[in-house]
DNA sequence: GGGCTAACGCAAGGAACTTCGCGTTAAAGT
DNA sequence: ACTTTAACGCGAAGTTCCTTGCGTTAGCCC
């Protein structure tokens, strides 16, 4: 997606009615059917609109993506390094598992990613650094942040795609406990 | 693909001639610009064979898949639990890292497993589950299945699709030292 | 070897997706 | 308010994908 050289009224409103049939739909039937007709008929806007605007049906997702994503609560600051932990694996399975999972995997993975992702991924990684690094100036034994993704991250991905049930808070607790175990 | 009634000579051959350039095409494009009519080609098979084989390409790649994951080499047997996993999971590294990486991993998702792929896994389970009771019997203390799957393969899978360089055997063995170092 | 018919090749037809030209609307700047 | 032109709506044309009917080839069974 280029510059919008003229984003008011108009265009912000065909935006918007664009996303919203897109979440409307993926509501109701998974992404692979997916299709720029159907949602230009679902929104109402017209079919040449939305290939002039974003071109590909991947494009427009992946805006869509992002718009969830720029929406999204920080990364948690409860006071304890289990507490975010916890709060942030529980967090991260329920958006992985809900409707939008899979969009938001696809817009992450490396093959696909835009620019644009990888510079909300970076930044996110930050805060994420942060977080482990507020828990450092604590006194508690933090992880590294390649440690973090692998022992949380990855499991909870993993689950969320190739099992039917996503990671509970229970679940997420374990994972907490075992990152925590390594830590001692 | 349904049963076929009439698996010799010829339909081999063309099972063969497609399987191949699939294969072929795929260690020079990526998996989302394949199409049938290129395959077809490349192939020399008619448009309308494969069509009526495999209906989809979805389904031909499943099928090709399959086919490779049915000449794959057992799971490791090395003599040491610590010897199984570090084979094992370079071996998963190289594999989802490979041009078929990204079909790997399709066909193993949830939400586009087939019934086929499915009994793979289960049978892939079950011997998984085989390699880390035979340490246990050896008097090793072993990890179970879950917690195998969720701090080994898992990162494994992460690094593939959500880095750029995927996990040589030095990072295979940090992964090992981790599952062992939780099991004291 | 001979009959039966599954599986294939071929070409036409249909369906879905995507692009394009042109007139109209309305956002942005003066 | 007025001008400029980006962005949109509309319909047609173009492209690619997929299906279908029919004749031909060759695998399987006797």
């Amino acid at each position: 997606m280029q510059q919008a050289r003229r984003p008011g009224g108009r265009s912000a409103r065909v935006r918007q009615q664009v996303h919203e049939a897109v979440l409307d739909l993926l509501s109701e039937q998974d992404w692979h059917s997916l299709s720029i007709p159907q949602i230009a008929e679902r929104s109402g806007v017209h079919q040449a609109t939305v290939y002039r605007r974003w071109g590909t049906l991947e494009a427009l997702v992946d805006d869509v993506v992002m718009e969830r994503l720029s929406q999204e609560s920080p990364v948690p600051d409860t006071g304890s390094l289990r507490g975010d932990l916890e709060a942030y694996a529980v967090q991260l399975a329920a958006d992985v598992a809900g409707p939008l999972g899979p969009l938001y995997v696809r817009a992450a993975q490396i093959s696909t990613r835009t620019q644009e992702h990888q510079t909300y991924l970076v930044d996110r990684a930050v805060q994420l650094q942060d977080m482990l690094e507020r828990a450092a100036k604590r006194g508690e034994g933090s992880p590294d942040l390649l440690e973090f993704m692998e022992v949380i991250i990855a499991p909870v991905y993993y689950h969320a795609m190739f099992f039917n049930r996503p990671i509970g808070p229970d679940h997420a607790r374990t994972l907490v406990d075992r990152l925590l175990r390594l830590r001692k």
